[in-house]
DNA sequence: ATTGGCACTCAGGACTAATGAGTGCTAACG
DNA sequence: CGTTAGCACTCATTAGTCCTGAGTGCCAAT
């Protein structure tokens, strides 16, 4: 175990280090910390810090920067994240009101995380995977198109133009929508699919094409929504700290487009304490992102379910402000979306 | 007037320069270009197109780089873009296959933009000013929403969900909707908003709150579609020229999440020769985009509206091919939308 | 108009020296 | 045994110096 000035010293070098940016040496520490002894002996802590690869030099002779393991010991340690001051409060709370639409919230909810942590904000659709059925419309949009609309009881809307091809027999259509809405209603989305698949038969086989080509399109809606989607704010935070992710950069930004490296990064992480996850530099399970840090939380989304929103930065971030923020921004979502 | 061969001396420094990111001297202009003359000639040239402001030196004794308006008058004369090669054009045809989604297929053309030029791509949304309402839809969601759908002429879907905050009455909604209907159908979206100011007194004071509600909402859905709308690509295209962006850099990406700033620079550029449009450095009309180049093209949208497509990346770009690439993607596009 | 010749400029690389922050180690101390 | 003062040592950084070579501008000759 480590004695506890040790600790000391290193949440010390932590929060230099993420100060200034600059090794910190152990002069530099007596004076800026109240340590009540030399500078000599913080070196030999620092030396057991460094054997525990807590801690590490750039050059010899030069102060120290916490390791990745250093920060997690770190963030470990932080049991009390640092609150929130009131003007951070009033900005959550200000930014945050009500509004009908989940686009516009979580678009919100985005943009005032990473203006809160100066760093990039991702925030994830909630996933309905048991989320049921409430209703299946369609609305004519011209001749041959025809607007499928899938609502689910967690108020989320899906919807998705087909292209039959040829005129459609509105009656034929009526007919095969209240069909499916009584076979669908009330299910859930994950047995969609199954369900879809043994009720082709019943269909005659002149109405067929019209049928299959409804139920493809349903399925490609359930999937849709399966599938999971991001939003992203903040990109201009992760330039301006460019010199700190080193060669990360280039991919990072890839991985904002891609989406997919992304979705991993933040389900690979479970909440541990607080809620709220971390995972550091070499930690990530992704290749390439050995100067980043993820900080993550999940919140409540319309019908129970859970999704996931954080914020991505550099290894030398201020884990305790972000941690605070995503953890705020989290719960007053989760309070939100519960209306 | 610039004499012929200074011209071709112009055109080869540009050249290089692009290849090379390096300063472009005489004797190195002799070498690589068949010029029969000596080196001497050629320093008499650059003396004049110095001059003319066309090229300058970082350094005293360096070799020259092309200034903006150097690249103006190189692009001015570019009388045939580079045809694109084989791979590109098979690359496009590939890509940008039919889709019924206006969505999904301007997200495809973007990122084929993007992969073609290794710029940053931009697409806008068609605008829909002189589009007409086809219909008006509604779809109960709950006991108190109501998804309300706007279907233009144009093939284009908006649609918001209204929260009535009290139960609503089906019957009436109906009425309302129907109301709307034989008002608005066919009427073009730019005169909705003043149709509905002088409807409102057509209701019975007692449903005027809801038919007051669900006004709102149209209008709110009408403008949401006068309002532009892009979609981007390949940020990290710019992050690996950020050296040549220099301070741009984090600007732009800002720029790209605001969007306003760059509909801005979008709109300003009007089409020259071939359709396509050329804004280097200081020709831009926005603050900070001193190292950045505009490639806009028009394209036709659906309804025979026209909107926007192009690149932006450094000054310091391959003119030639990129102004081919967005000329044959938005021709490309403006015939698959066509129908 | 073009060219060869020549003096001049200056960024960039190579080398050296000085500086100083910071370390590790040892011996002394309470 | 933990702590401390002292001291030699390391090495990144900065500044200073010199050198080289690419490239220029200009002039006189063709």
């Amino acid at each position: 175990m480590i004695p506890e000035r040790s600790a000391e010293v290193l949440r010390a070098i932590v929060q230099d280090y993420i100060a200034t940016r600059e090794p910190v040496g152990s002069k530099a520490l007596v004076e800026r910390h109240g340590f009540d002894v030399s500078a000599a002996t913080i070196r030999n802590d620092m030396a057991l810090l460094e054997e525990e690869q807590l801690i590490a030099q750039p050059h010899t002779s030069s102060g120290r920067i916490p390791t990745d393991r250093g920060y997690r010991l770190f963030v470990d340690k932080l049991n009390e994240v640092k609150p929130l001051s009131a003007g951070e409060r009033a900005a959550i709370e200000g930014f945050l009101t009500d509004g009908a639409d989940l686009d516009e919230v979580l678009g919100r909810t985005v943009r005032l995380l990473a203006q809160l942590t100066n760093q990039m904000a991702i925030v994830q659709y909630p996933t309905l995977g048991k989320a049921t059925v409430r209703s299946i419309e369609t609305v004519p949009v011209t001749d041959t198109r025809v607007l499928l609309i899938l609502i689910t009881d967690a108020n989320r809307i899906e919807q998705h133009v087909i292209d039959f091809g040829v005129g459609v027999d509105t009656a034929l259509l009526a007919e095969v929508r209240a069909k499916l809405n009584t076979l669908l209603v009330g299910s859930s989305l994950a047995l969609v699919e199954t369900k879809l698949r043994e009720f082709e038969l019943e269909f005659a086989p002149e109405r067929r094409g019209l049928a299959l080509d409804f139920m493809g399109n349903l399925i490609q809606l359930v999937d849709a929504n399966r599938t999971d989607k991001l939003i992203v704010a903040g990109a201009a935070n992760l330039a301006r700290r460019e010199s700190e992710l080193g060669p990360d950069f280039s991919g990072l930004l890839d991985a904002v487009e891609q989406q997919v490296v992304l979705l991993r990064l933040m389900n690979e992480l479970r909440s541990e304490q607080d809620g709220v996850a971390v995972s550091i530099g070499a930690e990530n399970a992704v290749d390439g992102f050995a100067n980043t840090t993820v900080v993550v939380s999940g919140y409540q989304g319309e019908g129970a379910e859970t999704a996931r929103l954080g914020v991505l930065g550099p290894t030398r971030m201020d884990y305790s402000t972000n941690m605070a923020a995503v953890r705020a921004v989290a719960r007053y979502l989760s309070k939100l979306l519960e209306n």
